[in-house]
DNA sequence: CGCTGTCATGATAGCGCTACCATTCGTTTT
DNA sequence: AAAACGAATGGTAGCGCTATCATGACAGCG
């Protein structure tokens, strides 16, 4: 690092501050023999400055490797290309897909990702929003439709795009997801469709996991249609293979008429799926499995998961491009966006 | 300064600015009735104001609902709280459990994460530098040593922590990892040791992804030493199920003589292992497979895999707590921490 | 020739906060 | 008793950038 610097005759303070051997944007105007002002233009505004103007600058900027501060940048004109997103989990691959829908249709549009994670606390959730729009954000996504009443007041009076993903519903703002209730029904359907009657939905943590809970509902409603019983198993960890494995077994002591297991999601499922092969169990014959997602596993597993995809990435893009759409002033025709599911049949029902 | 005239005279500019009917520090102080400075220090030094002047000043925090604007603290303060987590790929689980592992060490601290997605690609890394750079983040995170020269150039000349984790080796600062020619050695090792002769090193994208390649350098090493051919198949998509599928019937199309398949990774490894129960192959009678990570589905595929298990939220938390320890002026008495490995052994070889 | 409109540029004044130094006051030290 | 000290508080001056308004130059037009 050059310590001579550049400072050369820029406001020479009395006291105060370290000297900061900072490159600015003063600096570059010096350089580019024009005004701060005209810098800061030909940067963020390029065709409002003459040709000549913007080459320098330009040039300057690639000559004395300026960075531009963005923080001093968001404080001026409050705006700071940061979009908040908060999700309750990071182990769960669903939530990661959101994201990653999100932040390549953010980035090409240069717009920065805050990443917060709630591990499904709420209070966690009110403490990251209060954080994030001390960053003055632009935007704000998380994940589901319930926050706690500090955090929905502190929302409903902050004048930015609000996104809700993943579920459906009336939200705060916009709002892109699926309906969970219509989701769950529609696997119970299926389910009964191929005969079954004694089916367990096996799901975990569902005050946390409210969505699987949802879903839960709709599969309750179907089945009491049809005039059957419809048993809920929760476990008590968090969903993955190991834990469908274990409310496999739980299934099998608990309720061993069980013809069909309706699994919240698909790590549940899969690892259910799996623990039957271990045991030499005939899926669908002596117990069909389904689940929730479409997650790849699910369609290298023999036989083939039955489950519902949900379009993840999907989600994501399309929360990003209403946001995108809504941050650059066009009109917002739609507030929710329903972006469905899929039943896909494997062999596992 | 007269401050007689309690309420609304705070700055009545001549023009200038949306008048921000923002909740302001200024605010807080005059209703706590203190100077903004006490305010300010009541929050961020508690301990540093009286017990009354700190009483009061939270009391109006509380009433008035203030937020603090975290981008003028950074401006005054040039500390931003903020970490840059830059990473290559979010569809790899891999570096998202990373992530996992630093976040929740960070937020514990009160830092938040600031996401870049590299998608394997160093221009893309350079460009989310700078931009990082200029919301001057407290410290950058970003996977893997090998940067280009640009980036490489601009790190060079900053002068906060910069973490690199993944790999073991020589870095800009300091460094979280594991050493990939070791592990490429252990599992290579195993293979040799276990009677296999014919071994088939199946990677995705290795330019990419380098650091398979590097594991493969090790492999090849281990199988030079004992005198055998190291063949090298590489897929030209990303890492999956599927394309492990792939991976396992060119093998046994273009090295039918092979004995065991030495994968990049799990997803591959785990991908074949199901395409060849699919097939009604044997594993490891017909062919044996082995892979790398450790992934839980792994374990819960029949027969178990064989794998290497690399710690992959302990590599995040050990570097945010390196991180922690730099950032709060403490000694680093290392720069580089050895995460290491664990050779799993499973059914599958 | 004045009038108006557009374009490129610049001077000024902050955005909301904190670093720095100065001041006050009560307590301890010599 | 004077001097020295530390703790609590406050005034001031920016951090680096951009919004706002002002200006000057020049084209088109009656």
């Amino acid at each position: 690092m050059s310590k001579d610097s550049p400072n050369a005759d820029l406001p020479t303070n009395t006291r105060q501050r370290r000297s900061s051997d900072q490159v600015t944007l003063s600096h570059v105007a010096q350089v580019a023999g024009v005004s701060p002002i005209t810098a800061s233009r030909a940067l963020n505004y390029p065709d409002k400055v003459s040709d000549s103007a913007r080459r320098s600058v330009l040039q300057a900027v690639e000559s004395l490797g300026y960075v531009p501060n963005l923080v001093a940048g968001s404080l001026a004109s409050s705006r700071s290309r940061l979009i908040a997103v908060i999700v309750p989990s990071l182990i769960n691959s669903v939530f990661v897909e959101v994201i990653k829908g999100l932040q390549e249709t953010l980035e090409a549009e240069g717009y920065q990702i805050l990443l917060g994670n709630t591990d499904y606390d709420l209070d966690r959730e009110y403490q990251l929003v209060r954080t994030f729009l001390g960053w003055s954000c632009s935007a704000l996504v998380t994940a589901g439709l319930r926050h706690n009443s500090a955090c929905h007041t502190l929302l409903a009076n902050w004048d930015h795009p609000i996104m809700e993903v993943m579920e459906l519903g009336q939200g705060m703002d916009l709002n892109v997801g699926l309906d969970h209730v219509a989701a769950g029904r529609c696997m119970a359907t299926h389910l009964t469709d191929k005969g079954y009657r004694h089916i367990v939905y096996v799901g975990a943590r569902l005050a946390q996991d409210y969505r699987a809970s949802m879903r839960f509902d709709g599969h309750k409603a179907v089945l009491k249609e049809k005039g059957v019983d419809a048993p809920l198993l929760e476990l008590d960890t968090l969903g993955s293979l190991q834990a469908g494995a274990e409310g496999l077994a739980q299934v099998l002591e608990q309720y061993p008429h069980t013809q069909a297991i309706h699994f919240a999601n698909d790590d549940l499922a899969a690892g259910a799926l799996l623990a039957a092969q271990r045991q030499g169990l005939n899926v669908p014959g002596d117990i069909a499995i389904a689940g929730f997602n479409g997650l790849p596993l699910g369609q290298h597993v023999t036989p083939q998961l039955t489950t519902i995809l949900s379009p993840r990435e999907e989600m994501g893009r399309l929360a990003a491009k209403e946001l995108i759409r809504r941050l650059s002033g066009k009109n917002v025709y739609r507030r929710q966006h329903n972006v469905g599911f899929t039943l896909q049949i494997g062999g596992s029902t």
